[in-house]
RNA sequence: CGGGGCGUGGCGCAGCCUGGUAGCGCACCUGCUUUGGGAGCAGGGAGUCGGAGGUUCAAAUCCUCUCGCCCCGACCA
């Protein structure tokens, strides 16, 4: 391609409405233009690393054997309505009606779309397991879409389904799909971590996350230094500790502590460890205020508790509600003489004894409390945000904390649509059984980001090899040169005709534009050739990602470059 | 949804408070000079100031409504 003829427009400066280093860079290099919040279109650079990512995606997939099919964006609220979906989906769920007032949606996913076809083709067991995916554009109104492609309303994505006989048939299909993930973002140059998505389902690890690791990712991951335990930290779990309560209970006193409302503070003030100053925290669960109690240092896991309570919304009372029930300003809560009766503490706290806490009453706190003397404890269960602090709950080393981009997430759905939707076969015996079902994604789009994320320098783009747009940028610094120019169209079909992707920047501009240009777009290799060095006998490679620099002579640079595209990565 | 902020040539912004009919940088076009890390000079094209309504002799500027865009939304315990 010849970068005159090429649709692109860099951008100096970075767009006032991204935030993120992908969303910046992908908008300067003219991969990307957004249309209207969270919808973008592609343009022929960015269009060209999605495919890329779409190709590894596809050669893994179906070497995972699976099949590919392209599915209906639009669907009929009626297979919607089977499912349950429609009702439940909420907002999310991009609605519409033809012009004969029937509903409609763009599919945001398609279990329903795909479960209608296989349950229509299949009838035997003979033609089990199904394994089908699509790439295909997805439709969310996300309540808050952001960072470019990272979320958006409209995206690309991958989504695979699978249906198998029995549990036993899709666990060997979730490990094909797992080593597949593991492939295609490996593939991808990414540094990932599959980690465990739910723990402590029926039969193990079933559902995973495929995280790739940046500091600008939405989620957290929480992964052992020393064996595999990966999880997010939705789910993380550590040991519990291993410290007894103190064996004598000291007398209860009431501490002056005026205007100290934090656990630091008062602890300060006490001059006290925060580890035996006990947060108490009022939630309100649902409709429900209940009292929730962790040691001073720790933090709640609001999912952790949700999933606990098997409630929707988990919150911080507001101030009105806390001193409704405390009696007292924001600050001052205490499990001791309050009229909450659900409560709820830490693992954490069951080890505590002799420790401070609020009074229910304004600039005081108590010292010396004790739980099941001064008060109740319902439940101690694990709710805490785990830390650095914290130990592996499988083989006790250190955990590290991450954050991750989701960009795959793979798991057995079980028989849930295939029920509502009465996908069945029949068995050797003639019987009617319910299909298994398995469901894979991948966001294209969100991979893409994300390996900008992880590839980039102060100057730009640094693609990895295999989803680079073009393997190698031709760069004449002067292009009225006729041996500059003799050279480089000589490349330039070589290459080409090598099967090498290579740009060639036949612009007359001056070198510094060029150079920075080269620098946005990331292209692995870029050949320098100026007159200068050509009088010299000379052309130059540089390699982006390294800076390392080849001079060489005419003849050699295209086996160089050969050579250099077969080690890079 | 709640809170905050912003809409002015393709992009980034100033002008608004204190009304007088629009400006800067980048990009773009022409010419000359320049040419190894975003050149210089000269000339030029391009904006219903998000939209609607109102106040006024006069509105980018003041008022009302509306649409769009961006950021934040447990950490007080």
């Amino acid at each position: 391609m010849r970068y005159s003829e090429l649709f692109i427009s860099t951008l100096k400066e970075d767009p006032a409405e991204a935030e993120l280093i992908s969303h910046k860079l992908m908008v300067r290099s003219g991969m990307i233009r957004k249309l209207a919040t969270g919808i973008y279109s592609y343009l022929p650079v960015g269009l060209k690393v999605i495919k890329k990512v779409e190709n590894i995606i596809r050669e893994e997939m179906n070497a995972g054997g699976a099949q590919e099919v392209l599915l209906p964006v639009l669907s009929p609220a009626q297979l919607w309505q089977e499912s349950g979906r429609w009702a439940l989906y909420g907002e999310e769920l991009m609605r519409l009606k033809d012009r004969h007032q029937r509903d409609f949606c763009l599919g945001p996913t398609h279990e329903e779309v795909i479960t209608d076809l296989v349950r229509q083709q299949v009838r035997s067991y003979r033609q089990l397991p199904v394994n089908l995916y699509q790439i295909q554009t997805k439709f969310r109104d996300e309540i808050r879409p952001r960072f470019g492609l990272m979320r958006g309303r409209e995206f690309i994505m991958k989504d695979g389904y699978s249906f198998d006989r029995d549990e036993k048939g899709v666990e060997v299909t979730y490990q094909k799909m797992y080593q597949a993930y593991s492939r295609i973002f490996q593939r991808c140059g990414l540094r990932f971590k599959a980690v465990e998505a739910d723990t402590g389902t029926i039969g193990g690890n079933f559902s995973h996350e495929f995280m790739v690791l940046a500091s600008s990712g939405e989620e957290e991951v929480v992964s052992c230094r020393q064996c595999s335990y990966a999880v997010n930290a939705d789910k993380a779990e550590c040991r519990p500790p291993q410290t007894e309560p103190p064996a004598f209970p000291y007398a209860r006193e009431e501490a002056h502590t005026p205007g100290l409302k934090s656990v630091p503070d008062v602890a300060v003030f006490l001059n006290k460890p925060v580890t035996v100053i006990l947060k108490t925290l009022i939630i309100q669960a649902d409709n429900e205020i209940i009292l929730v109690l962790l040691r001073g240092d720790h933090e709640l896991h609001p999912e952790k508790l949700r999933k606990h309570l098997n409630c929707h919304e988990i919150a911080l009372a507001d101030e009105e509600t806390v001193r409704r029930v405390t009696k007292a300003p924001v600050g001052f809560a205490s499990p001791v003489g309050i009229d909450i009766h659900k409560v709820i503490a830490d693992l954490t706290v069951e080890t505590m004894g002799n420790f401070v806490c609020g009074a229910n009453v304004e600039d005081y706190h108590l010292t010396d409390v004790n739980w099941g003397r001064d008060f109740h404890i319902d439940q101690f269960v694990d709710i805490r945000r785990v830390s650095t602090q914290d130990t592996c709950p499988l083989c006790g080393s250190g955990l590290e904390i991450n954050r991750g981009i989701e960009v795959g997430h793979i798991f057995k759905l079980g028989t849930k649509y295939s029920k509502m939707l009465n996908a069945t076969y029949l068995d050797e015996s003639g019987q009617s059984q319910i299909i298994v079902m398995g469901c894979y994604g991948i966001g294209v789009g969100r991979t893409v980001a994300a390996a900008i994320e992880q590839n980039h320098d102060q100057n730009g783009i640094i693609w990895p090899q295999a989803i680079a747009p073009y393997q190698v940028l031709l760069l004449p610094l002067d292009v009225q040169d006729k041996n500059v120019l003799t050279l480089v169209e000589n490349l330039y079909t070589d290459l080409k005709a090598a099967g090498v992707e290579v740009l060639l920047d036949d612009r007359e501009e001056r070198p510094g534009a060029k150079f920075k240009d080269a620098d946005l777009l990331g292209i692995p290799l870029r050949v320098n050739i100026g007159a200068r060095d050509l009088a010299k006998n000379q052309v130059e490679i540089k390699i982006r990602r390294s800076g390392e620099i080849f001079k060489l002579v005419p003849d050699d640079v295209k086996n160089k470059l050969m050579e250099l595209l077969g080690n890079l990565s």
